[in-house]
DNA sequence: GCGTAATCTAATCAACA
DNA sequence: TGTTGATTAGATTACGC
């Protein structure tokens, strides 16, 4: 094992705990990989919840199984295999659907890449948390970023972050990439906190709600509330929920989050560019500003977020099942911690006649 | 020490502005 | 058409038994 990457001797940044699939867990897992040694993200969500394991585990499995697979057709079948179209045909399923980041989730993970280009677990756990983004698509997106950014600083990497593991993959040589536009100039949605493989929730707020609303991002049920229909005319984002369903959503699978709050650019006047007037959140004591942009949520509204919690906690079980994400107040956003409590004053005011807070 | 989960790069596909 | 998220293959690392 190689530390000393450019001279020195490298820390290291956690990996992920290993788990161990017990018996029936693998025999359920090469039964379907017998059936289909590519599936989709839905077979694989719906693999995930029922072993208990992420997504991105049944993900690794199986691209493990597709590669001793072809080491033993290639040893014991070459000559079948070759005669029979060596590749079967693969069909080619529903992929994930290409997931939007906004100005505000790319910053926050640009600096992270700055300071740090191969996150360990806990960090992307940590941007993950913070950004709302799946622990998987910050892995996804590091991948990426690394590949079509080559470091400058390569060979000397060492003395300012250390891999994760290692491999000094950095020391690779990668072809040298054009510079890309400003990525931060993204200006889409997220949808982080509604599992990739999860089924369709209550209400399925994908695809079509991202595009009338860039510079949104999507919370986990009982953090959001409401959204502004207009600036003069609060009104529920509840009520909208039915114009955003997507016609073409996937066989019962979403991977978009289901509700949807604007969000403001961090430093920015977010009246700049979301045309949605929602006063900046740079830290929980501007939590009342924010508060004036909502209406208290009625009984109806409260059984249904009710309804989406009761949904939500169990897809968040089978999505991070070892740990209580989101669990934990104390580990919410400024902005997230604040939308809780919004929402539960909201529901005493509701039950007990009481003073606002 | 072995088996294998986790992670990496590189290549490629594809959605979208 | 360029950018960039998603997927794949193959190689490597390192954890748990």
């Amino acid at each position: 094992m190689d530390l000393n990457c450019t001279g020195g001797l490298l820390e290291k940044e956690a990996r992920r705990r290993r788990i161990i699939l017990n018996q029936s867990q693998k025999d359920t897992l090469r039964v379907w990989f017998e059936k289909n040694p590519n599936p989709d993200l839905a077979t694989r969500g719906h693999l995930a919840k029922k072993l208990g394991i992420s997504e991105s585990q049944i993900m690794t499995w199986f691209q493990k199984h597709r590669k001793i697979r072809k080491q033993v057709e290639f040893e014991c079948c070459s000559e079948e295999s070759q005669e029979q179209g060596q590749d079967k045909p693969r069909v080619k399923e529903a992929g994930r659907s290409r997931t939007h980041f906004t100005k505000f989730q790319i910053d926050i993970l640009i600096e992270a890449f700055e300071k740090n280009r191969f996150p360990g677990i806990v960090t992307r756990e940590k941007l993950a948390q913070e950004t709302g983004i799946p622990e998987s698509r910050i892995h996804i997106w590091f991948q990426n970023r690394r590949a079509r950014h080559p470091d400058p600083k390569q060979g000397t990497r060492a003395t300012s972050h250390p891999p994760e593991s290692s491999q000094c993959p950095a020391q690779k040589t990668t072809g040298q990439l054009a510079p890309s536009k400003d990525p931060t100039s993204s200006c889409s949605v997220i949808l982080p906190l509604s599992p990739p493989h999860t089924p369709n929730g209550p209400l399925d707020l994908s695809r079509g709600r991202q595009k009338q609303l860039p510079e949104t991002t999507v919370l986990q049920p009982s953090q959001v509330v409401q959204r502004r229909g207009d600036d003069q005319n609060p009104s529920l984002f509840i009520d909208h929920l039915s114009e955003v369903k997507s016609p073409g959503e996937k066989e019962g699978f979403h991977t978009q989050a289901p509700l949807q709050l604007p969000i403001q650019k961090r430093g920015h006047n977010p009246s700049e560019n979301s045309g949605l007037s929602v006063p900046p959140l740079e830290d929980s004591t501007q939590v009342s500003a924010v508060n004036q942009h909502f209406r208290k949520p009625d009984q109806k509204d409260l059984a249904f977020l009710q309804h989406w919690d009761e949904w939500f906690q169990s897809m968040l079980a089978e999505w991070m099942p070892d740990k209580g994400y989101w669990a934990v107040k104390t580990d919410l956003h400024p902005w997230q911690a604040q939308l809780l409590q919004l929402l539960y004053v909201s529901e005493q005011t509701d039950q007990t006649p009481q003073q606002p807070v």
